[in-house]
DNA sequence: GATGAATGAGGGTTCATTCAT
DNA sequence: AATGAATGAACCCTCATTCAT
């Protein structure tokens, strides 16, 4: 009686094994050449399986696009850890100077820009973006209401709004400029969020650095 | 002796006339389905043409894009007038707004970021992208230097490049967003940017609105 | 009442005219480019005139081959001048290094190839290449029966025939080396040819050079 | 560790016979219409495959033009066996005759000068054009050298290259008579050949016949 | 007669997807 | 579960030909 269902775990786990390998792959392979550049061939041949084999884990390439992105979002999600002292300006310089890299656990740049326009075109894709958005800005206002003594910035929920959408600017602004200006001088980059970051904590305020 | 220059006047107009049909037919699709998406019998049907007639004026698709791209960031040099007071927060909100149109003399957020991904790819992208980069900076470099009575703001020339940067990221984030968010309050944002703009403005300075 | 008749005289002229002018500019770029590579706009332009035009005096670009062919056969017809003191070996050797060039009133080796495979599926072709064939023949026959004293070699007609067949492949032979090997050594070429055309030409039997 | 070695056998030979049928369809249609005439659908609907298919197996399709070419001249290369004795005007005569079918072993007339109306203009065909016409006069070279006793003809060197290279024109130019003048007597050609041969396979010197 | 812009069928090629094994 | 050969529609682009001027 419990056969079938031993084996159906284990076929699930091999199952979400599978798909994680071919996640990995695409993952890659879109850093590297885009989206509609990478060919359906060579993510096999990065996932190490044959073409046919994806399309029983997944129903297209769109799919696995959406599966992507929906991956990526919950992770960023989750590395938004706000519970501890933070020096802004400097781990988003980091990010900048780091993100250029192919590090398969952070979207590239480029593939954050083309999955924003696609956004534009697959409701099903916006409808995901838009999730994580809103995540993503929930938690900038927590952390901007919280009292300082737990690493906030005990802002009024008004400000706290503001300031939230002024840092995703600044942070999706940051990844049109990797794209655009990769070689731009992470010490500039530094100096002018080290001047301005201050005041959009304040919440507009003016701050002692 | 005019004879030939007249017709040849003419020539040249109907000729610029069509490349316009074209880059106007194809910037619609382009909006609509993305660079790689928009097929080429699709855009010479949107230009009441037939394909191969497109190709007696751009050498290929890829030419096309270049000359769009080239075209718009022109149009958004000349569109940069700083010379004269300016309500910064107002007209960024407006542009906001406004800029989810089809407004064909604008730039669609969707292919700025499509258009940042690929210049990623293409080197020949890359340099127009670069080089329009370059000059919105400087405009805004020398915008912040100029003395407060020609409308400047006479920061140091540091300050000046520190607020460039972050004005640069915030214009740019902000097509992000309309992307990712075209529902997003339009208060929220102008307030938003109400509030901080002065102090960017001001080159980091606690600012007097 | 004659003013019709004049008229269509001068027409007929400049038609001949006109048709003169596209075969020497479609030769020109057949023998550049061969016959399917060669586009009618190319012709067009190196005729000076427009590509429609050319369609005034040609039905097709089938038509202009047909005609450049039927003209060059025509013209190396009369070229065929055996009245005379003949050296062979030197001529042929002299025809094969010369041949190379753009000579416009010369057929091009490859254009000759060309020509030969397309009279396998183009009747029309075929017959003009066969009546060329047959009139060479015909005039190399007459002359290896014509008296020593008028520049022939006295064969008896079998012998004539023979050997008249023996030059053609000879000379097409030539063609064929010319295209696929055009830095063949003229010196030896000429060794050859001299060393073996004094018995072809005798018919067969010991010859003293 | 045979097993994935007799897969691959298995694979490897299905490969070539893959390749082998597009090979075979292309000749027959390049023969009946020419290389730039055939289509790849025609190619491939001869071939009883789909067009995509046929990119598995070949690059494009001048890579299958390459192929033909070097398929063919290595077959020829491996007929050339003059270590027996050879009744040259008989065998000249016969493969005339023979030619004119589509024996798929052997080149079409028609395609040989395709072929080297090509190699004027592609290099990489005038490459294995030029290589094989030289294996073929290094051995026909060889074979004059060779002693009587031996099937050759005990020609000194001077001699021998000088006769290769007329027996070479004579071979090509009756390719070109086989597309110009298929129905050429062949008892014409063969007495031709039979009054000459034994001229030119002396070295120039009287024969006995 | 002459132009050259315009056509559109067809070219070679690619690639997401399917299916026999 | 897995393969990878096979499909075929769609891609971008060319060019012989036509036609409004």
């Amino acid at each position: 009686m419990s056969s079938p269902r031993i084996k159906s775990d284990k076929a699930q786990a091999r199952t979400e094994a599978q798909r994680e390998r071919i996640l990995a792959a695409a993952q890659r392979c879109f850093i590297e050449q885009g989206f509609h550049a990478a060919g359906m061939a060579r993510i096999a041949e990065a996932a190490g399986m044959s073409p046919g084999l994806i399309y029983r884990y997944f129903d297209s390439k769109a799919a696995i696009i959406r599966a992507i992105i929906a991956r990526q979002l919950e992770r960023l999600n989750q590395d938004i850890s706000l519970n501890r002292p933070v020096d802004l300006a400097a781990e988003m310089t980091a990010k900048f100077v780091g993100g250029h890299g192919c590090n398969p656990h952070d979207l590239s740049p480029a593939l954050l820009l083309e999955l924003s326009a696609e956004a534009t075109r697959d409701p099903e894709i916006h409808a995901v973006v838009r999730h994580f958005d809103q995540n993503l800005r929930n938690a900038l206002v927590q952390w901007l209401m919280r009292g300082t003594d737990t690493g906030g910035h005990a802002l009024p929920e008004a400000r706290a709004c503001e300031a939230a959408l002024l840092l995703q600017l600044l942070f999706e602004g940051m990844k049109v400029r990797q794209t655009r200006d990769p070689g731009l001088d992470p010490a500039l980059l530094e100096a002018s969020l080290r001047r301005f970051l201050p005041f959009v904590l304040a919440g507009g305020a003016a701050a002692a650095g």
